[in-house]
RNA sequence: GGGCCCGUAGUUUAGUGGCUAUAACGUCUCGUUUACACCGAGAAGGUCACCAGUUCGAGUCUGGUCGGGCCCACCA
């Protein structure tokens, strides 16, 4: 038998390994395999740079999950995709290819893109393969590809014959100098100086509102004044004028404006007035819920657009139409500021206001405003066509389908359920980009959706065109779909890849989402209504949640701040198996600190399972089995056994709730102290000198069994060392890798009861000797010359092993309460 | 502002109403011929954020206060 090299590199040791289970196809999926299926909806990473450590981190405690599948003996379906049919795909090839999507046909450059992901879709996926993530990385994905914007077309044309898509007028964030229309994550926060002009209008009986607004320019937009219902408003005599205003706002504008209360009115009162805004139309005064009466004056003027206050504004007042004020050059195209760009109108329109005494106060302020980040011009929101998921009526379905989530961590779905109870409009799926999955439709002379067949998918109406049709009689629809669209197909999308064979069937719904706690309210929720809608059913049975990596204080890893973390150091410093040790630390949901200490204890448990294996195999060269019953093993053999079977039976209670922190701890808590510090030195005694070759080879049982069994219980943390160690086990009966290898069972008949207790004494009066030796600053090796143990159970049956182990050269044993004398 | 989570040793953490509240790292003391110095043994280190309540009993349950983190919304 080969001796166990004396050291274990892990860095050199898990390049090996890690070919090895590609080359001999360790975690192929096998759709053949009739066992029962766990089936994983991985998350495809943006495919845009290399792996990040929350990736590591999160993805890490997804494969944690995965192996114990595979060791419970479960046909695991673990696809990997990547999802480049998104922004920042679009700017990376842009970057790398230097070309300019929008100058290109569409088709082309979702061509370029998948050149672009197959030639580096190995680099991508090297680090997730270093990592040691478990998946079957040939079952593959990429959401550009034909097979993804097919199903997601599909999705698109079934919903739109089930009349579940709309098309209506709806705003978009747009940038007025790059007039285009622009992606949420496109904007950014700034603080700019602005003015908060305070103008009145006559009500229709003789008095003057006064409201308050940034953005005077868009009074042609204006199409309703609201109030707060339950607010305390007033009528104020000021001058020959009567104001109206709130009560709270009289208080603050009286030094500067004095006036006198005449009344007291509810806000409710106001409700139904009609005001005559300047160069507007008369509009009634409504109650709206995001009026409060501390700010500004308690009467907030409604605009088409003057930001999303005001989208939301009109989505709670359907009576308001919008209007449009605005083109797509960033120009106002009615009233007094028709022809002019924002800034200046604003200038405009203000002199106007204040010329005829519109204008009563203004106020400097500074603010937030939404810019476009490429060029920091202010956005505005403009009103064009949109297509929807029209879904509101299913808000009570969507409660009960996450009520019907195994959620892990529990507490994760209150998250949905505040989403969904706070959904106030329709899914908005289009967008007007260039490149992404085509909306695909096509429009004919009168202006009716043609839509393509099924198997004509997929489809860019820019230059395909249905069955039956003459490229000159349609109109393309020139927008693509919202990525999310595309993305909450992901089940659909891995599933489908063995859309031909039986097993499809048993893949959907899938057994587990997996996915941080950030997009709960996006990926998860859009999924589930896309399952809702075409299946009537959730996506998948159990959903983990994982936490983020914080800094080593505990604050979000950005890169403005500089604390980024880049975990290919710590795979080129520590080794994967380290990394994953750190990531099984943190429990499922919970937001970790990364520390470096944290993967030098990863590294040292590596090297400790490494020596202790390495005595383990040294002391089995003549083991040649135990034949006899568990009862005929020595009793601290049976201590040892006995409480390797507890932890067996632990571990798997803890794995099949999520629980692998506590797998982790208590795997680790044994084998360091159960097994290493104790057992390894109980039975030293009978390794080295034996009184005869049955107590010998009692203790060799044990270490065989325990060992191989722990190594297991370490695998899905620490897939390469166990690997490693287990394929130099002098065993017969090995599966082809311990990954392959079947889970460890409870056995019953293991469990001792008198042998836990007998061995607990034992290790307290180990303990006991080592403390006086401590304290005696005497070696661990040195003699006792009597050691005097009482205890109230007799555990003399153990008496050789406690007097080898301390090295007494005298023992009593007397029966009570517990105490040792040591001399 | 709304929601969720978290406050336990210097740091990071375990803890399912019940023995003397975990462990790792760090610190201090000691110890090397038979797995391991990439080590072992021992020690010190705690107002379980604070206040009140429920209970025979609270780190754990309830309410409040303070502090931290994240997500969402953000000002007319």
């Amino acid at each position: 038998m080969a001796e166990l090299p004396a050291r274990y590199d892990p860095i050199e040791e898990e390049a090996k390994i890690q070919q090895w289970w590609e080359d001999a196809k360790i975690y192929e999926f096998d759709p053949a395999d009739e066992a029962e299926i766990y089936s994983i909806d991985t998350p495809p990473p943006t495919f845009s740079g290399n792996m990040h450590i929350g990736h590591a981190f999160s993805y890490a405690q997804t494969d944690f999950i995965a192996r114990y599948h595979r060791m419970q003996g479960k046909n695991v379906f673990y696809p990997f995709g990547v999802d480049d049919n998104g922004l920042a795909t679009e700017r990376l090839v842009e970057k790398e290819k230097k070309v300019s999507s929008k100058k290109m046909e569409r088709e082309e450059f979702v061509q370029l893109c998948l050149q672009f992901v197959e030639e580096h879709r190995n680099d991508f996926v090297t680090d997730w393969k270093k990592l040691g993530i478990s998946a079957d990385f040939n079952v593959f994905y990429s959401t550009i590809s034909d097979h993804a914007r097919a199903i997601s077309q599909r999705s698109f044309v079934h919903l739109y014959k089930d009349g579940r898509i709309k098309r209506k007028k709806s705003p978009i964030i747009f940038c007025p100098t790059c007039k285009t229309a622009i992606a949420q994550v496109e904007m950014e926060d700034v603080e700019k100086k602005s003015t908060l002009n305070y103008i009145k209008a006559q009500v229709e009986t003789g008095e003057y509102v006064i409201y308050a607004t940034t953005r005077p320019e868009l009074h042609p937009g204006c199409m309703g004044l609201s109030i707060d219902e339950a607010g305390v408003y007033v009528v104020a005599n000021r001058g020959e004028e009567q104001w109206i205003l709130a009560k709270d706002a009289v208080e603050k504008l009286q030094d500067e404006f004095p006036m006198t209360i005449v009344r007291e009115l509810k806000g409710k009162d106001l409700v139904g007035r009609k005001v005559e805004i300047p160069y507007a139309q008369t509009v009634a005064i409504t109650h709206d819920t995001s009026v409060k009466t501390e700010y500004g004056t308690g009467i907030v003027y409604y605009c088409s657009y003057g930001g999303l206050d005001c989208v939301e504004w009109f989505a709670r007042h359907p009576d308001a139409q919008p209007v449009d004020v605005m083109d797509e050059t960033g120009c106002y195209t009615t009233g007094p500021c028709a022809g002019l760009r924002s800034a200046e109108a604003r200038k405009k329109i203000i002199e106007q206001l204040e010329n005829d005494g519109s204008l009563v106060k203004k106020e400097k302020i500074k603010h937030f405003v939404n810019v476009h980040e490429r060029c920091g011009t202010d956005i505005e929101y403009i009103a064009t066509d949109q297509w929807f998921i029209t879904y509101m009526d299913l808000q009570e379905q969507f409660l009960q389908n996450g009520s019907e989530l195994n959620w892990h961590p529990a507490h994760m779905q209150v998250r949905l359920d505040n989403w969904i109870k706070g959904l106030q409009w329709d899914w908005c799926i289009s967008r007007q980009r260039h490149f992404g999955v085509p909306i695909p439709v096509w429009y004919d002379k009168k202006g009716e959706v043609i839509l393509p067949s099924d198997d004509e998918l997929p489809v860019d109406p820019l230059r395909d065109v249905p069955k039956g049709y003459k490229k000159e009689e349609l109109t393309p629809e020139h927008d693509v779909l919202d990525t999310w669209a595309t993305s909450s197909l992901t089940p659909q999308i891995a599933t489908e890849l063995y859309k031909d064979h039986p097993v499809f069937k048993r893949l959907f719904p899938m057994s587990l989402r997996p996915q941080a706690h950030d997009i709960i309210t996006f990926w998860l929720f859009n999924t589930m209504v896309k399952s809702q809608l075409h299946h009537k059913k959730n996506p998948w049975k159990d959903v983990a949640i994982s936490g983020f990596t914080l800094d080593p204080h505990g604050r979000k890893l950005s890169k403005s701040k500089g604390n980024a973390v880049h975990p290919q150091e710590v795979l080129k410093n520590y080794g994967a198996d380290a990394l994953r040790f750190w990531a099984a630390g943190a429990k499922l949901g919970e937001d970790f600190p990364f520390q470096e200490k944290d993967f030098v204890t990863g590294k040292k448990t590596i090297t400790k399972l490494w020596n202790a294996s390495k005595f383990v195999v040294m002391n089995l060269e003549d083991y040649t089995g135990f034949n006899a019953e568990f009862t005929e093993l020595e009793v601290m053999d049976r201590w040892m056994l006995s409480k390797y079977n507890t932890l067996v039976k632990e571990c798997a209670a803890a794995f099949d709730n999520y629980e692998y922190s506590k797998v982790k701890f208590a795997v680790e808590q044994f084998f360091w102290k159960d097994f290493c510090d104790n057992y390894l030195e109980i039975v030293k005694g009978r390794l080295y000198e034996p009184k005869d070759n049955v107590e010998k080879s009692s203790a060799q049982f044990v270490l065989s069994h325990v060992l191989e069994g722990m190594l297991k219980l370490f695998a899905p943390f620490m897939p390469y060392i166990t690997e490693k160690i287990y394929g130099m086990l002098p065993f017969e009966n090995k599966a082809k890798s311990i990954h392959l290898s079947s889970w460890p069972s409870y056995r019953e008949e293991w469990h001792d009861n008198d042998a836990e207790m007998v061995g607990h004494d034992i290790v307290l009066v180990i303990e006991e000797v080592r403390k006086f030796k401590s304290a005696n600053q005497l070696s661990m090796r040195a003699p006792v010359k009597k050691l005097t143990v009482t205890t109230k159970h007799d555990i003399r049956l153990a008496e050789n092993d406690l007097v080898a182990v301390t090295n007494a050269e005298g023992f009593d044993h007397k029966h009570g309460e517990f105490l040792v004398v040591i001399e």
